[in-house]
RNA sequence: GGUCUCGUAGCUCAGUUGGAUAGAGCAACAGCCUUCUAAGCUGUGGGUCCCAGGUUCGAAUCCUGGCGGGAUCACCA
C-alpha cells in the first residue's frame, strides 16, 4: 500500500515536471496491472488528458519515459491505449519480499487511532437449539472481532441471550405436563435440544386444541386466544415476571440445561464472548430513557397512556415505545442495552450482528437515540446479513426443515471422514490425531463456505453439495497449507535451509512475482475487510493466493539440490505464503492442520 | 401499497468502489500420477452482467423508470 502511495506522488511530480500543473490527487489512478498485460502497476491516464491536451497513447508515453528515467524502481513501461504498464526491477521485489519476512506478525497493523469497538453477536433464544442461521451470525461477529483486532482496535464480543418471554413459558409448561421430570441426563441429549423438542411439543398440542375449538364453532382467531394452554402459558409469564418461586425456579433449571447445550455448541465452533448479557437483566433498561424523552417532548403520550415516537418526519411511521400498561417492548430495552453498553465499556463503536430482517429496527433505534441527544448514536453499525436458505426453500420450525447447528457440524466432520478414508488420506494416523484432522476439516468446510459469500446477500446453502473438498472451499486452502508445511520439512530432511532472506539474486520467474505480488497485497486486503465488515474479502482472497501456489509449484520441481539458490528462493516464498494462509485463515476462525 | 435490499455462465459465488478482452469453482467433455501429497494440475465448451433510458473518454458498478425475488411496516422478540 505504501508502494501505491509513493507511486503516485511520483507521478504527480512527474505531470507538473512534464506538463506544468499539479493534477488533482483524485486523477491519479493507481491499480495493479492485470494479469494478462506486462507490468505490475498500470496508471490510468484518461483524467490526465485535461491537463496534457494531447491524446491518451501519447500523454502515456510520455509519462512513462520521464518515470523510467527518473525513477530507479521503475525499469520499463508500455502503453496501451490510455493503459500506461509499469514494470519495477526485480530488485525491488525482492526488498520488498526481505521485509516482511523479518516482520513480526505481517499484516498486522499498530493503529495512531485505536477504537474500543464492541460487538454483540449470536443472540440466541433459550427455547430452541441454534441452527445454520445462527452459524452464520456467530461466523461472522467471531470473524469480524478478530479482523478488527488485526487493525489495532480493542474488541470486546458481547452476547445478549434471549432468556425470558412468551416462547420460554411454552416450553417450561410443556415440560410440566408431558416431561415426567425428564433431564438432559436422564434423556442422553444436550439440554437445548431436550427443551426445543418441549417447545415442539407445546406447539403442536396448542394446534390441536386450536382445531378443536374451531370444530366446536369458534372463529380462529378467538380459537388461538381462548386455548387452554396459551392461557396457561401466560399466566405462567405473569408468575414469572411477579417472581413466582416455583416458576423461578424452573426457569433458571431449564435454561441452565440450554445454556450448557450452547456452550458446546459454541465451543465446537469454536466462538467464545468476552460478556455475555441476558435479557431477564436487562429488559427493564429504557424505560427511563423513555421517559425523559416523554418529558423533553420527543415522544408523545397516547389516551390510553403508551408512549409513542412520531418518526413520520423522517418518512417512516409511529412506533410504541411502551405499553398502556406501562411495560417495555423490545425497542424500550435496545434503547437501553445501548445506552448501558455505550456508558459500561465507553465503546467508541457498536456493531450488531443482526439479520437483514431487522433492518428496520435498527434504523429506528439509531434514529431515536439521536432524537434523544446521544451524539454517539451514529457510532452504532447494524451488521446486517441475509438470510440462509436451503435449496428447496426457506427454512421452517414448523415444518421442521430447519438445519440444527450442532446436527449439520457432526455430519460435515462425518463427510470429511468418510472422503479422507475413501482417499486413503487418514492411514498412519493415530486415533486422536485423525479425529483432530477430520474435526478441522469438516468445520473448515462449513465455515469457510459460509464466510465467503458476501454477508448482505442471502445465500443457499446446500448441506448435500455444498460441501466439496475441490476449489473455492476450506479444504483446498487447508490442503494448500499442509503442502507447504510438508515442502519445508522434506527440505529440512535434505538438509535445504531456509535463508532468512535473499541475498542472492535469483531470476524470478513472472509467476513467482505474481506470488509476491499478491502478498504484498495483504495488509491492503486485511484494511477493506474491517471497514466494509466482510470476512469475504480476506476469504476470496486466500483462495487466489493458494490457487495461485498450487498452479505454480504443481509442475515446478523446487527441492533439487544442484539449483539450491532457486531452491531456497521458492522456499522462502513458500513459507511466506504460508504464513499469509494460515494467518488468512485464522482471521477467518478456521483452523489449519499440520498434515492432511 | 410505502420503505429497504438483491438480480452476473445450467448451479453456487467473485468482480480491488467508474477502467483494458466480465472471472473462479461445481456440473459436462478431453488429458496429466518417476516430480512435494491426484483433497492436485492443464485444456475445451458455456454470458443480452434482468430490461430501457441517462450521466462521460469509459458503466456489471453511479442516476431515473420498469420487471422479478426477498425482507420489513405488531401493545412479538
Amino acid at each position: 500500500m505504501d508502494i501505491e502511495k509513493t507511486l503516485k506522488d511520483k507521478v504527480i511530480a512527474a505531470v507538473q515536471k512534464i506538463y506544468g500543473q499539479v493534477p488533482e490527487e483524485k486523477a491519479i489512478q493507481i491499480q495493479r496491472t492485470r494479469k494478462d498485460f506486462d507490468g505490475d502497476f498500470t496508471l490510468v491516464v484518461f483524467p490526465l488528458l485535461r491537463i496534457s491536451k494531447k491524446p491518451p497513447e501519447q500523454t502515456a508515453s510520455e509519462i512513462g519515459e520521464y518515470l523510467k528515467s527518473k525513477v530507479d524502481e521503475i525499469h520499463d513501461y508500455n502503453v496501451i491505449k490510455g493503459f500506461l504498464n509499469l514494470s519495477f526491477q526485480d530488485d525491488f521485489w525482492l526488498s520488498f519480499l526481505n521485509t516482511t519476512i523479518t516482520e513480526k506478525d505481517f499484516g498486522k497493523r499498530k493503529n495512531a487511532n485505536p477504537q474500543k469497538i464492541l460487538i454483540e453477536y449470536s443472540s440466541p433464544n433459550t427455547n430452541k437449539p441454534l441452527h445454520l442461521g445462527h452459524i452464520r451470525n456467530n461466523l461472522l461477529g467471531y470473524s469480524v472481532a478478530k479482523i478488527l483486532e488485526t487493525q489495532g482496535h480493542e474488541v470486546v464480543k458481547v452476547n445478549l441471550v434471549n432468556d425470558r418471554g412468551i416462547h420460554i413459558c411454552k416450553s417450561m409448561l410443556a415440560w410440566q405436563k408431558w416431561g415426567n421430570k425428564i433431564d438432559p441426563e436422564k434423556a442422553g441429549q444436550k439440554g437445548d435440544h431436550l427443551v426445543g423438542n418441549f417447545y415442539v411439543k407445546f406447539d403442536q398440542e396448542y394446534k390441536k386444541e386450536v382445531r378443536s375449538l374451531v370444530e366446536e364453532g369458534m372463529s380462529e382467531e378467538e380459537a388461538k386466544k381462548k386455548a387452554p394452554l396459551i392461557q396457561e402459558a401466560q399466566e405462567m409469564l405473569r408468575k414469572w415476571e411477579a417472581r413466582d418461586p416455583e416458576v423461578i425456579s424452573l426457569w433458571k433449571e431449564m435454561n441452565r440445561w440450554v445454556l450448557d447445550g450452547f456452550d458446546i455448541t459454541y465451543q465446537n465452533l469454536g466462538v467464545d464472548f468476552d460478556k455475555v448479557y441476558f435479557e431477564s437483566d436487562t429488559y427493564k433498561l429504557g424505560k427511563e430513557l423513555v421517559l425523559t424523552g416523554l418529558k423533553k417532548g420527543v415522544f408523545f403520550k397516547n389516551d390510553d397512556g403508551s408512549v409513542w415516537a412520531d418518526l413520520s418526519d423522517e418518512g417512516l411511521d409511529e412506533k410504541l415505545l411502551l405499553r398502556s400498561d406501562g411495560t417495555s417492548v423490545y425497542m424500550t430495552q435496545d434503547l437501553g442495552t445501548a445506552h448501558q453498553r455505550y456508558t459500561d465499556f465507553n465503546a467508541d463503536d457498536l456493531i450488531y450482528v443482526v439479520g437483514n430482517e431487522q433492518n428496520y429496527h435498527f434504523k429506528v433505534l439509531q434514529l431515536l437515540l439521536s432524537k434523544l441527544g446521544f451524539s454517539w448514536a451514529e457510532h452504532i453499525h447494524h451488521l446486517s446479513y441475509g438470510m440462509v436458505e436451503l435449496p428447496e426453500g426457506k427454512m421452517k420450525s414448523r415444518e421442521g426443515t430447519v438445519v440444527d447447528a450442532d446436527d449439520l457440524m457432526e455430519e460435515m466432520i462425518q463427510t470429511a471422514e468418510d472422503m479422507s478414508n475413501e482417499l486413503g488420506k487418514l492411514d498412519g494416523f493415530g486415533e486422536q490425531e485423525k479425529n483432530k484432522i477430520i474435526q478441522t476439516i469438516g468445520l473448515g468446510a462449513l465455515k469457510y463456505f459460509i464466510l465467503k459469500v458476501d454477508p448482505k446477500k442471502s445465500m443457499t446453502f446446500n448441506p448435500k453439495e455444498s460441501i466439496d473438498f475441490n476449489g473455492n472451499t476450506g479444504p483446498f486452502i487447508q490442503y494448500s497449507y499442509t503442502r507447504i508445511q510438508s515442502l519445508i520439512k522434506k527440505a529440512k530432511d535434505k538438509k535445504i535451509t531456509i535463508p532468512d532472506e535473499i541475498s542472492r539474486k535469483p531470476e524470478i520467474s513472472s509467476k513467482e512475482s505474481e506470488l509476491i505480488k499478491l502478498i504484498h497485497q495483504y495488509p491492503e486486503i486485511l484494511t477493506e475487510a474491517a471497514e466494509n465488515y466482510s470476512p469475504a474479502v480476506i476469504a476470496n482472497y486466500i483462495y487466489d493466493l493458494a490457487k495461485e501456489y498450487n498452479q505454480f509449484y504443481h509442475d515446478h520441481p523446487i527441492l533439487s539440490e544442484e539449483k539450491a539458490a532457486i531452491s531456497q528462493f521458492r522456499l522462502l516464498l513458500s513459507k511466506q505464503v504460508g504464513v499469509i494462509i494460515n494467518s488468512g485463515m485464522k482471521l477467518l476462525g478456521i483452523d489449519v492442520p499440520e498434515r492432511m
